[in-house]
DNA sequence: TAAAAAAGAGGTCATTTGACATCATTTTCA
DNA sequence: TGAAAATGATGTCAAATGACCTCTTTTTTA
């Protein structure tokens, strides 16, 4: 029988054997609700796949206000980029909003398995890619884009999420207050 | 003699013959100022090495208003990333600021020096791995950081683009209006 | 189950920001 | 070189936004 995580491996085209392999290095964790992966300063040292539950990864302004960069739902990838890349203490922690279940893969295994399983880098690779899409994506919203049409866009690029998210957590995603994110809503029910 | 094309990739620890076939399939190109390499709604066909000048990556919004996504100085890569992976219609587009020489490569002979040279696929993925640190920058301070420290941010992050850039494309590229940069840099003045 | 904590709705008000317009200066290019 | 265009500084004003506060409801947890 296959775990869920490797039936999404398989679902992407990874081989029998390279799933096996990848599911072998990979020890699990579970997180509790409001329970943290690592905080800021500390190192990012593991790859992080989401089996359960759901992440997010903030960053604390010196002025103590949380943004958050990401939200990881189940059958998501996640880290720090700069931390894990770098093995530096990290700007930015990595939390669980709803019980969590994960599995990690420390960066020499990890790395391992890139190196060796060519199926794998294939994917990651575009992994990366789908991210980099995002991000600009996500830059042009954040620059040209009214609270409301931010809004919008978070609704329709992530269905899913919005009844599981606390408002002020979407208004810190979207970088708006949460007095303009209840104003948007309230506008949105007044026309329909 | 090496062109100076050569000798980025060399610094950048490439060796010889690697050097030599990426040259190889490379053709040249000129852009005069204010000229397009593409605009909106045509698909990025090349991937992009500016040897001089300076490029700039923009989107327009559906009401008109234009928002940078990135500068490109001599020495930088550029593309549109969603429009080269797929090859569909970009969103973006991308013109010379100033008078530009630039190196491009059509994609499958790109992808054919990515499969066969592996030094560049390694270059490459350390330049995705800096785009996507740069984007998390980005992104977080789009969120967090007042029109004052964005730009200081800008300034520090890109000290010599300063003086080419037109105060309204710094804006742009900020997220904020001219007449907000104008009183940021108004109060600096003043403090200093 | 009861107390405590978190979430969120909404009011008020000061501040920030952008839209629009004008004008001087600089730059471009025919 | 001289006309035209772009740049950018600045004023005014209205609108958007966030900070701060209170109160109610929901959720958590001891």
């Amino acid at each position: 029988m296959l775990t869920e995580f490797e039936a999404y491996l398989q679902m992407h085209g990874l081989p029998g054997e390279a799933i096996h392999r990848i599911s072998g290095l990979a020890t699990r964790r579970t997180l509790r609700r409001n329970e943290f992966l690592f905080r800021t300063g500390e190192i990012c040292r593991h790859k992080v796949f989401v089996l359960k539950g759901l992440l997010r990864t903030y960053n604390t302004t010196p002025d103590g206000n949380e943004h958050i960069l990401q939200f990881s739902p189940e059958h998501s990838w996640t880290l720090d980029v700069e931390s894990y890349d770098r093995q530096v203490p990290s700007l930015a922690g990595i939390g669980a909003i709803e019980h969590s279940e994960l599995l990690l893969w420390h960066k020499p295994d990890f790395n391992t398995l890139l190196a060796e399983v060519p199926q794998l880098k294939i994917f990651a690779d575009q992994l990366i890619a789908r991210n980099v899409h995002q991000s600009r994506h996500r830059i042009l919203t954040a620059l040209s884009a009214t609270p409301e049409e931010k809004y919008e866009d978070f609704v329709r690029t992530f269905p899913g999420l919005l009844s599981r998210l606390p408002l002020r957590m979407i208004a810190s995603y979207l970088g708006i207050s949460l007095k303009t994110l209840n104003r948007v809503r309230h506008a949105q029910l007044q026309r329909s």
